[in-house]
DNA sequence: CCTTTGGATTGGAGCGCTTCAACACTTTAT
DNA sequence: ATAAAGTGTTGAAGCGCTCCAATCCAAAGG
């Protein structure tokens, strides 16, 4: 509510100056702080009578529990702090919203802290969310790697999702949720293989978390087909734009690709756009398959081929993993690795003779 | 780092208990908590000597400064709340980018709540960011109303990012930034009208915040085109799916419409899919528009004509806002409303004959 | 030589809460 | 009656930090 714009100087404290705090509803209940304390926390050994004056006095002054206060006397926070790699990418959003829900229902808060594409800001994410005390650690995506948070690893519970540190050679104590990216590449192959392409073409991921698994899954597939010679791998990136290069570079030589698979659907989408505008037909002329099975994909107008990662699970099982740690006490890490799912859309035929 | 599974149940408490505190970093380095506080802050009025070996204690114990503690003893967090409607939808999630970077360059950090799309959901995440001691509390397209906030409002400086509470109706002290969504759909009847449409189906965003914004926009530009008569709103929603009903009722009709404008881009990709399922040519058959003008509208393949909200510059300004009433002491609501602009792609043609 | 000055350092109170041992008051067993 | 065993309630310590006033010390001034 706006006061008039000649505040008074001597305003008197009656509502002594800030919020007002536990001591004040107290007082106004005429009890101690501790039984406020108790009421607040819901303690069953609490007289009836005082439990609702001490309500009253509380909803009388406004007052809200600082949890900061609560926290530093707690020891705990209640929070699990999320870093994600990118927000604007539908999949990793909705891994967030997976670990969200998941987290709610075991009474955790989560603070969300946004990489946005750039690893010196994931560090310093994660070093604010360390000091922020939160007591477990999940990294969407992440391009940090092992090293990076051999550290952090010791102090708080952490678990890496939907990107992969690698292992043994992982040194970090991180728990890991990962669909199996090798096993998806090699699904795609072996899908446009079996519809009859040979010059598959992969745009990857660049440095991005996963991107590394998904070249070597598809490396293995062409092996595994026959076409270990034809492997081809360009540099893409995560975006619709990071495909623009490869595509031009490739539509210019004497012997193009029949068949694309692009790092994620986000970049898929980059790379149908291109070749819309190259005029050439999806997938009469190209078949193009994505990975994520974002909704984008999903759109009829688009109807991705791509690879599907059960988001919405891979967030629970990241909270389920920190929750052992925390309340179980498990203390080796622990590898999930989910099964991929080809989705077959409208994107992949049959090459042109 | 993982220990062995036999771990001695007798360790020596040479590190004591949790983590290091500023207690202990004092001892190491021999001097005063104090002094070591105005390290940390790097404070100017420390020799460089001590300096030295505070920094060197500090790194050896792995020191890291409780932010809660800092809070609760300096009073102040440097926090700004955000409460988004729905992290999956790209519009919003680029908002909250914009507020997050603008937060950073002023030194504050971000604590983003997710409200799902759950009313509910978004009044306790508000009284969590609250009780969180937020310094400022950005909404971005809540359902919350007025009524709601209105005590809030006076706790914490408040400001209400592409949603409006109304006005002067609007009780609540909070600011508002806010693209103008009646001279948006007013724009998009316009355009719909020039091009030949007369019989123009808004499908709008239900109980959505901007919603009525845009139903009232549409409305006007209808009557001022003088197409009064054939005003016709369906109730959508703000998910592809939402659509789907509405679209199914109206092509079952004798006189369907012409041209569709849905209450955003995502709503119109659900329009577009089930377009394309009842074969009906787009722009042919029918024209289409958006809302928001996000990645998804500008793919080639959907290329759907939208209508652009800076959000960048929203989240800038909604930091603004806060921090002119955080450190200029203004007092008085303010309202910022932000041009929109029609984004003409390929969804929208003249009707058929 | 003693005082003044000013920079470097420290003790301690306090931020708002939790928690535990101690206390007051009933009720029940002896 | 007195001791024992609950119930409710409270005082006070403590969580990790900041920040002010007080102190210390060396260099400079009288």
């Amino acid at each position: 509510m706006s006061r008039p714009a000649d505040r008074p100087a001597d305003e008197p404290p009656s509502r002594p100056a800030g919020r007002p705090t536990m001591e004040d509803v107290a007082e106004r209940a005429g009890v101690s702080r501790a039984l406020v304390s108790l009421v607040i926390n819901g303690s069953p050994k609490v007289s009836e009578q005082k439990r609702r004056r001490v309500r009253e006095a509380a909803r009388a002054l406004g007052y809200r529990p600082n949890l900061m206060a609560r926290s530093l006397a707690q020891q705990r926070t209640r929070i699990i702090g999320v870093l994600v790699n990118d927000l604007r990418n539908p999949f990793f959003a909705e891994v967030v919203e997976g670990i969200e829900m998941a987290a709610e229902s075991d009474e955790f808060g989560i603070v969300v802290l946004n990489g946005r594409r750039d690893r010196g800001r994931e560090l310093t994410a994660v070093e604010t969310l360390v000091q922020l005390q939160v007591e477990g650690l999940a990294l969407v995506g992440a391009q940090l790697d092992g090293d990076d948070l051999d550290e952090i690893t010791d102090i708080v519970p952490t678990v890496v999702v939907a990107s992969d540190f690698g292992w043994p050679a992982n040194r970090s104590g991180a728990d890991t949720i990962v669909t199996d990216g090798r096993r998806g590449a090699e699904l795609v192959v072996e899908h446009l293989v079996s519809l009859g392409h040979e010059r598959i073409l992969h745009i990857d991921g660049a440095g991005n978390a996963s991107a590394a698994e998904r070249r070597q899954g598809y490396r293995r597939g062409m092996e595994a087909a026959g076409l270990g010679e034809l492997v081809d791998v360009r540099t893409g990136g995560d975006d619709e734009a990071a495909a623009f290069a490869a595509i031009d570079e490739i539509l210019a030589e004497p012997a193009p690709p029949t068949a694309v698979f692009a790092f994620n659907d986000l970049l898929a989408a980059g790379v149908l756009d291109r070749l819309d505008d190259a005029g050439v037909a999806v997938p009469g002329g190209m078949s193009l398959v994505g990975f994520d099975n974002t909704f984008i994909s999903a759109l009829h107008h688009l109807a991705l081929t791509t690879v599907n990662q059960p988001r919405l699970t891979m967030g629970r099982m990241a909270v389920d993993a920190l929750l052992e740690r925390l309340n179980d006490g498990r203390d080796e890490p622990v590898r999930h690795i989910l099964e991929p799912e080809l989705v077959v859309r409208g994107t992949t035929g049959p090459p042109r003779p």
